[in-house]
DNA sequence: TGTACATCAGTGAACGCGCGTTCACTGATGTAC
DNA sequence: TGTACATCAGTGAACGCGCGTTCACTGATGTAC
């Protein structure tokens, strides 16, 4: 704390975001509240990140990195697994999750993000097309399928809209996600 | 047109809150906006919605009394037909979709509101519970299952997120929903 | 058929608010010599 | 070890904007007698 200069004001307002974030969604987010948080003048966060787009590129590109990993850490595992660390990202990660698939919100087109998201995709997809000699329409399919299903509980999970939803969204994933046909039609 | 009494002043507003929330986010939403777009005064919304949540309230409600309605006559369908008619609701009513699952946006104790939610949640868990002669928890796990991957997968094509998305979701939908499996584990 | 009156729908001015962005600035830090 | 200077990070005042909400009002419509 040097009293005029943060030291790390970049980290301090991409934390106060996902606080902000998990609190009241990412469209209600605002610079001037990050700078409050953060001790710092309502201008100081326009050096960082140019605009409030910029500050949800970051962390969207920042969401599909820590996905990819996750993702990819999981594909030593079974195809369920692929789902349940899918659905545990977007649990522990509510902030990113959030944005990630709000391109409105951020610059969609910016190198990193893109670069992040492929990642991420291929993560995904190889550990779908991984699990089978089977064929690749076969292999896309079943990639859709096992995201569409993940995605859709995480969301629904996030949303609160589940009835009788415990705590435990891994457990709760993984009896949901077993229902996915594990092998052709 | 009287000149000053618009007449359906409400179904105009309604209306146009749909279109406003298609291009740009039911959190994008004004009701001086609407007002415009409605050719009145930016306080005669006011009268007939109270409040912005009053106005997403009515629109989270109908969109559930639809989704209830549409899973409904699905019923005489197979397991599979109840979530592409999911699908198909989603996507026909965009802006409804988008609104009923933000219940942060709108009076979600509102008595209209929980009695459609309850609505549809019963059309899509009887539906579920149809198709088989089977042991209610499992029947509870596959509804959550089809309820998930529809949900999944109508979010990711809204969010224009699926690779190489075509134009006929309701096709896309069925060969994705296909992997759903259909018997006990 | 006419008149008085209540009710309803919409007006328009005003309020206070928080926001994003721009701008010339200043304090702090690091580097060259 | 000291000094000059460039660079960087943060300041604070100012701008213009659109918003939701309140309010006393007025025009239009319907109803009772």
């Amino acid at each position: 704390m040097s009293g005029y200069h943060h030291g790390d004001l970049r980290r301090a307002l991409l934390t106060a975001a996902v606080t902000a974030i998990e609190k009241s969604g990412p469209a209600a987010l605002s610079l001037r509240d990050l700078a409050r948080r953060a001790g710092v003048s309502h201008a100081a966060p326009t050096h960082h990140f140019h605009d409030k787009a910029g500050l949800l590129t970051v962390l969207a590109a920042d969401g599909f990195d820590r996905l990819a990993d996750q993702l990819t850490a999981a594909r030593t595992g079974s195809f369920l697994d692929l789902g349940v660390a899918y659905v545990r990202f977007a649990v522990a990660n509510r902030a990113h999750f959030a944005v990630m698939f709000r391109p409105d919100l951020y610059h969609a087109g910016d190198p990193e993000v893109i670069a992040a998201r492929e990642r991420a995709g291929r993560a995904l997809y190889d550990g779908a097309a991984d699990r089978a000699g089977v064929d690749p329409e076969q292999a896309r399919e079943e990639g859709l399928a096992g995201w569409s299903i993940a995605h859709g509980f995480a969301t629904l999970w996030l949303n609160g809209a589940l009835p009788d939803q415990g705590d435990d969204p891994d457990a709760a994933a993984r009896a949901i996600l077993r229902h996915l046909r594990p092998d052709g039609p």
